[in-house]
DNA sequence: CGGCATCCCCCGGGATACTG
DNA sequence: CAGTATCCCGGGGGATGCCG
């Protein structure tokens, strides 16, 4: 299978898309240390919608990243897992993640010294 | 410093906007064997149009990751270059890159089955 | 509890055309 | 060559409200 980013249509980068997305990186790596409910994924994720939570579980479901598990309990509980490919993609994630935080700091310098030059 | 891309108001989620986004990464990537010019550019990321691709190397360079060098010859000529911190994404985008096209065929796989089983 | 439906607004981003 | 300008459409994504 000759996959290629950098072909035009190639659907690998719908993928580079979905892991790329930010709320998809969060819920990745915030599952690490195993199975969460569905409210405890959004107090651990602070800003993210309900909408939104839904929309990205959905679609790491229908790309097999992540299980949903539903109990026929009262009350409803869901539970999501990641799968083994999802863990194979948290490596990146923390990755990604560590580097957004240890580069944050020059990239904000590096910006205010654009935008200064701009004004001038 | 303690960023946290956990934290609603933490710019790091930004920059990991930036560095989720597929434009940034293809671009990182083939910029990785050295400077290109903004033609060579948008020759080798087939699909990217003249406006996302002028866009997404302005932001990258205001964040420091890209430097942008204008030569005062006629024509015009303009090479892009990895910053340091930019070199230092490399790995990550080619990770990013070599993930999905080796995960690609089960995520089709993946979605498939699940779309199939939301029709019967 | 864990959603899905709806409304609605904003803007990302493609296509096209023009300029220094 | 390396953009900028303009138009325009689709959809991302927030807010709200309802259901099993």
């Amino acid at each position: 299978m000759e996959a290629d980013v950098y072909a035009k249509n190639c659907p690998s980068r719908q993928l580079l898309d979905r892991i790329g997305d930010a709320w998809s990186v969060l819920i990745v790596g915030v599952l690490k240390d195993g199975p969460l409910r569905y409210t405890e994924l959004a107090q651990r994720i602070p800003g993210v919608s309900p909408k939104m939570l839904t929309q990205t579980l959905r679609g790491l479901e229908r790309d097999g990243l992540v299980t949903r598990t539903v109990y026929a309990v009262v009350p409803p509980r869901v539970d999501y897992t990641l799968t083994t490919m999802g863990r194979s993609l948290l490596g990146l994630c923390e990755a990604l993640k560590d580097w957004a935080e240890d580069n944050i700091a020059d990239v904000v310098e590096a910006r205010d010294a654009y935008d200064a030059r701009s004004v001038a």
